[in-house]
DNA sequence: GGCTCCATGTAAGGAGTTACATGATTCA
DNA sequence: TGAATCATGTAACTCCTTACATGGAGCC
């Protein structure tokens, strides 16, 4: 089993792995409406732009992981995109697969600001401080929002997904705030 | 004020600010040393390799942000580079600019995996869930290690931040903990 | 003398971004 | 009829990665 999903994994990105697991989730779907949903991420620095959707799905339908058929009734060229058995197999074993570096803290820009802080005037700090908590506490609202509308359609993963993006910035509040009395 | 903070960060890429910063703090140093500080990074996903740090300080000293001299009594070559006062300047910009972004979730691979966990078997879940759990743990053992250490050497700004990483850590796990209950 | 580290850099290639180009469908 | 949305795609560019190439310095 697990030398299997050594070979069925076939070093896909993030990306692309996530956008196949995504067509394998939705089933049967557009290149346009994959671009919608990422679109939709709550994490804005990690969406799928035109450039960079449709090569990606060329170059996995090339790899046998992605099948697609034109759309007859759909005069501007729909294409029907849809996971083979080898790009369900390939999704699944990413997602069984867990690499040791996955345990590592995510990259946040604010705590990559926060190195340098002494590089600005101590009394610059705090405001800085300030509007930085302001973001994190609008986006914990809309976060907040998105999960329990998550969990209202039944879209049980998903909400706990989302909950975890909320967990983690409740997290970085508590953290913000400690580091506020510092420059206070 | 805030008008000249505009002119004066000049568009810079994290990575490009970052690295500026990083040499704004340090003072004169080698490109290899800024290298090797980004190697010991706790997030291995974001490091400088030499095909894009030589580039990168290229780049700046072409942009009148850094200075570079050569060190006469190295025969290495070794060059000093050292921030101008435009990239000092350009550094401050950065940390005071706070774009709304930045508020955002940071991107987290474990988040996304999440979100396709219904693309495998229910029993399968547990013992992947299991692993991100002990892959964050052995992170947040790791990080209360370096933090505690940066407390001792006195280097209270990176200790903060490292101890930003490791907050995030624990939620992380306690969300994960969460996660595992649907799927026991 | 040889190993490791310091130190700089280039070349080829991959992947993503922005901006552009095109046209059908739907709805007010 | 016009605007918004659906839908596909390319071109130029930027940036980063991997791998290679080179050589001095320090130490045992």
């Amino acid at each position: 089993m697990a030398s299997t999903d050594m070979e069925d994994r076939k070093n896909l990105t993030e990306l692309e792995a996530c956008v196949l697991a995504l067509i394998v989730r939705e089933g049967p779907c557009t290149a346009y409406s994959t671009r919608k949903q990422f679109e939709e991420s709550l994490t804005s620095t990690w969406h799928a732009s035109t450039g960079s959707i449709y090569p990606l799905i060329r170059r996995m339908t090339d790899r046998g992981l992605l099948s697609r058929r034109d759309v007859e009734s759909d005069g501007r060229g729909s294409k029907e995109i849809e996971a083979t058995p080898a790009g369900r197999r390939a999704a699944q074993a990413w997602l069984r697969d867990v690499p040791d570096w996955i345990g590592e803290p995510a990259a946040d820009p604010i705590r990559t600001r926060l190195n340098f802080f002494n590089v600005l005037a101590p009394e610059e700090c705090g405001p800085v401080i300030e509007r930085m908590m302001a973001a994190t506490r609008a986006a914990a609202t809309r976060t907040a929002l998105i999960r329990d509308q998550m969990k209202a359609s039944g879209k049980t993963v998903e909400a706990l997904a989302v909950s975890g993006a909320h967990t983690m910035l409740l997290a970085r509040l508590s953290w913000l705030e400690e580091v506020r009395t510092c420059y206070a």
